[in-house]
DNA sequence: TTTGGGACCGAACGATCGTTAGGGTGATGG
DNA sequence: CCATCACCCTAACGATCGTTCGGTCCCAAA
């Protein structure tokens, strides 16, 4: 609270002429940040070669990790400090995207474009794994696309020289 | 420090007569950390199929992480609230402990085990980030091998069907 | 012009937390 | 037998932090 009072070049009790309590601020900030990676995952098209959506998927993951560090670093590790029913229904909002990521690789399993014996569940917890990590070590002016492609050309087609 | 004097059952008080400061046990905790997991890297053949080297590599980090849970999130993500000099040595063991990781991936690619176009820096982030997000989710009682294995067999052999 | 209210200040409160101080106990070893 | 020392207790200190409160200022609506 002192600091942001500083960065706005107010005293910290001004800040209650605007917000009720600092664990408001921390709800209102994990709702923004499940409302940004859900809203990246809504521009995913939902048909189309299922490569190219997992792509896209982990390109707006990580591009919402730059470009929203902050929101991003609540979403994935600060939610912790929620309490009570507002952190229950943060975990059912983050579930729910983590089942949505799932269910594009069983679609891609199910439609024969990933192996027919892939686990839907790891693979979409490496995924995940991989861009949740991100936040760690990102910088905001990365570029984010081509790594996300590279990310996406390893989970894809793997790291032996077999497929290529 | 109240939480563990109440684990101990001791005053809060009584911990100084064994120890000298909070920062200390962080500074203590953080070199364990890196000990563990260091040590499990020294278990890793360093001859063989590289291949089986990166699955005894993330077998061992997945088991750090399961069986001293405390210590591996001291090494992954609480290591932050270090301070001066203690901080920088740390980052450094840490550094140290990627670019072993890194050099399994490179060698793998030299020796035509692992693609020839493989970025090897890319391929060590996925791996070490897929590992390191398992804090926050893996249980102390999982079959960690088993699940190193099916990362190992994703990363590997990547999702799609061709190289099966 | 008056009134109401939002924004802010300055100060303090109450709780928490890491740490210190002073004193007590009991076992150990010279 | 006595001194020492490890260990623990109770109490308090000082700092930090989120929050409250009374008061001031100023703009806008009545």
């Amino acid at each position: 609270m002192g600091d942001l009072a500083q960065a706005l070049g107010v005293q910290k009790g001004s800040l209650y002429a605007h917000i009720e309590s600092k664990a408001d601020l921390l709800w209102e900030v994990a709702r923004e940040g499940a409302e940004a990676f859900h809203a990246a995952l809504d521009e995913v098209p939902d048909d189309g070669p299922v490569v190219e959506r997992i792509r896209a998927a982990l390109r707006g993951h990580l591009r919402v990790v730059a470009q929203q560090l902050d929101v991003a670093t609540v979403f994935i590790r600060e939610w912790r400090y929620l309490e009570g029913e507002r952190r229950d229904t943060f975990i059912a909002e983050r579930r729910r995207y983590e089942e949505r990521f799932r269910a594009l690789f069983r679609e891609g399993r199910e439609r024969g474009e990933l192996r027919t014996d892939l686990d839907d569940g790891a693979a979409a917890l490496l995924a995940l794994s991989s861009v949740n990590w991100a936040y760690t070590w990102l910088r905001r002016d990365a570029g984010t696309d081509s790594l996300a492609d590279r990310f996406t050309a390893l989970l894809l087609d793997g790291m032996r020289g077999y497929s290529s």
